[in-house]
RNA sequence: GUCCUGGUAGCUCAGCUGGAUAGAGCAGCCCCCUCCUAAGGGGCAGGUCGGGGGUUCGAAUCCCUCCCAGGACGCCA
């Protein structure tokens, strides 16, 4: 529709440059809105304003030349010149209430489009280090990043959801020495633990598994592991070098294979809880890719950027100029030690990105990488490709709220509120919805207790309870042995006439704009705002106007909007992986 | 210091490429179940859109400047 009168306007305007009302030259955007106020009409258009200055007559005057020159269309009833040159269009009622044929008939399908149609985009998120459980900061980024991948998704992109693993580094080489350390004290070992080492719970769970499976053939005395080890931080040290020099001990008493086992059950049973807590979280991901599976690529790609004339050698180190793309500082990418820096795995793994053929690739980071784009865009660029591949989402953080204290949350110090135990508390949809209503670049207050309570005040439940209400109708309407006949309703929308009934007619035929909105603005909530706007329509019309009439006709053509109501919430709703429930 | 992101009703936030009288929810006050689920609906009240300039027919929205809050700025990962 929208569509149709912007075409219609285009024509008008091309004809008034004939008549020379209109300069030639002008080149006005053609813009359609929808309007606010239902006195407006359906659909508004600014064009004439626009078009003042350049023809020198004021706005209604060609307001009125436009509507003069516009093509004859039946599905427009009315147009109006109003305000300072606003020209208002009405559509006709039977294109209004045809809206409800549509949903019916497309179903699920229901707001999904093609723009996106021949595009391969990557969907980066969550990628915690598999060092711990995911906690409630990561949750936002799984919610935020699930559900714009299922945007993207209706908006006909072929999407691919991945979860880069940091397998590789000296986090993971903390974390397994974490478990061994743990491991020994199982086994009578007496030390202190490192102050600068992982102290989780689930930390010993690992060690206690380490010991059924590998019994007492990892045990080493605590003399031997302690053995020149510098001074932790309480005893006057830096707990930096205290823990790096554990580690290398473990490797060295471990020997490769032994350690490498060690590490390899940290890593697995972590990133198994991971993945458990995502697939609880309804957060599924087409591809794990794993870090270490990168490494020998790492040193090709700095090579290729050396060929390319982009590094070179300061301090015994190997830089890259990423200042000639626009990068405030040059970067190092192989350490004086010979060791490749985290960043020159990262242009590794965006090279890979880029050869398995995404058109685009999204990340979505905690906004602490925000820092971090330059470079990476810098890469891009070096290793020959535009930067426009890559776009950043960075979400900021999530405060959790509980009786109004707010919590604090840290993987290290092991006092964190997990992703588990939010869902436990307050529901997997719940959570899902929540993480996402707010806009990404905003931080989220999470209130725990609003979450969980089941009154007014939630939005989830206000939602839910719109599909809920219309499901109860279709169960009362069997109860009391009323006819349905889908078809004759769908012959009988024009008795809708009520406003409540306008009203949610617009909604619906608005819901497709909401969603490619949302998918190419990144935008998931403008989706949570709509939903709550079309359950608040559904239910002031429940209140207003009772759907089981005895006027057969009219019960008909309601009942067909209820359900077509009921499909854009159930829609709606899936693409943010909260249940759409029948009773409540 | 440089760079991000915010500053809109008492509180939490919307406000789509600049558009018509700035919108919701919560909190407050009033009203609505002999009627399809009151986890609901309707109404009232509440705002110098952080301050000040500027651009425009028209600014919460764009530009400049200042103030405030949070975050980022390693040969860490």
């Amino acid at each position: 529709m929208k569509a149709l009168i912007e075409r219609h306007l285009a024509a008008a305007l091309a004809a008034l440059k004939v008549s020379g009302l209109v300069p030639e030259d002008t080149q006005p955007s053609i813009a359609v809105t929808r309007t606010r106020d239902p006195s407006h009409g359906d659909f508004a258009s600014n064009l004439a304003m626009m078009l003042a200055k350049p023809a020198k007559k004021s706005p209604r005057d060609i307001a009125a030349a436009l509507i003069d020159a516009l093509p004859e269309n039946n599905d427009i009833s009315k147009v109006e010149i109003a305000g300072p040159g606003f020209i208002n269009f009405f559509v006709a009622d039977s294109v209004a209430s045809s809206v409800v044929a549509n949903v019916l008939e497309q179903g699920e399908q229901y707001g999904c489009s093609k723009v996106g149609e021949g595009q391969r985009w990557q969907v980066e998120f969550v990628s915690a280090n598999p060092t711990g459980p995911l906690h409630v900061g990561h949750g936002r980024g799984a919610a935020l990043g699930a559900t714009m991948a299922n945007l993207l998704n209706a908006a006909g992109f072929d999407v691919q959801r991945e979860y880069y693993v940091n397998d590789a580094g000296r986090q993971m080489d903390i974390l397994a020495t974490s478990v061994w350390l743990r491991y020994l004290s199982h086994h009578g070992e007496q030390f202190s633990f490192p102050s600068n080492g992982y102290k989780g719970d689930y930390i010993n769970d690992i060690a206690q598994s380490l010991s059924s499976d590998a019994g007492t053939s990892l045990v080493h005395p605590a003399a031997s592991v302690f053995a020149a080890v510098p001074d932790d931080e309480p005893a006057g040290g830096d707990k930096e070098a205290h823990i790096d020099a554990l580690v290398a001990n473990a490797q060295r008493l471990l020997g490769e294979t032994e350690y490498l086992k060690v590490f390899d059950v940290g890593l697995n049973a972590i990133l198994d809880d991971i993945k458990q807590d995502l697939s609880e979280f309804d957060v599924n991901f087409d591809s794990w890719f794993s870090e270490r599976s990168l490494q020998n690529n790492v040193m090709q790609c700095v090579d290729k950027l050396d060929k390319a004339g982009h590094l070179y050698k300061k301090g015994g180190a190997t830089w890259f100029r990423s200042t000639d793309f626009g990068d405030e500082k040059d970067r190092v990418v192989v350490r004086d030690n010979g060791q490749s820096t985290y960043f020159a795995s990262d242009i590794a793994y965006i090279n890979n990105k880029i050869e398995r053929g995404f058109d685009k690739v999204l990340y979505v980071f905690g906004a602490d990488h925000h820092g971090y784009t330059a470079r990476m865009y810098a890469a891009c660029e070096a290793l020959g490709h535009s930067r426009e591949k890559l776009t950043f989402l960075l979400i900021q953080f999530a405060n959790l709220y509980k009786g109004g204290e707010k919590l604090q949350m840290s993987t290290r110090s092991g006092s964190f509120v997990t992703i588990r135990e939010l869902r436990d508390e307050v529901g997997k949809d719940a959570a899902r919805y929540f993480y996402v209503m707010r806009k990404y670049q905003q931080h989220l207050d999470f209130d725990l207790d609003l979450a969980v309570s089941q009154s007014n005040d939630n939005p989830v439940f206000y939602v839910q309870y719109a599909h809920a209400r219309i499901c109860s109708v279709l169960r009362k309407r069997e109860q009391l042995n009323m006819s349905f006949d889908q078809a004759a309703g769908l012959a009988a929308l024009a008795r809708l006439k009520e406003p409540e009934e306008a009203d949610l007619l617009t909604q619906l035929a608005t819901y497709p704009e909401v969603i490619q909105r949302a998918a190419l603005g990144h935008e998931p909530h403008q989706l949570t705002g709509y939903l709550r706007d079309l359950a608040n329509g559904l239910h002031s019309y429940y209140n207003a106007h009772k759907t089981l009439v005895d006027d057969d006709e009219l019960r008909q053509a309601r009942l067909c909007l209820m359900l077509a109501v009921k499909q854009v919430l159930l829609n709606g709703l899936l693409l943010i992986d909260v249940s759409a429930p029948e009773v409540m």
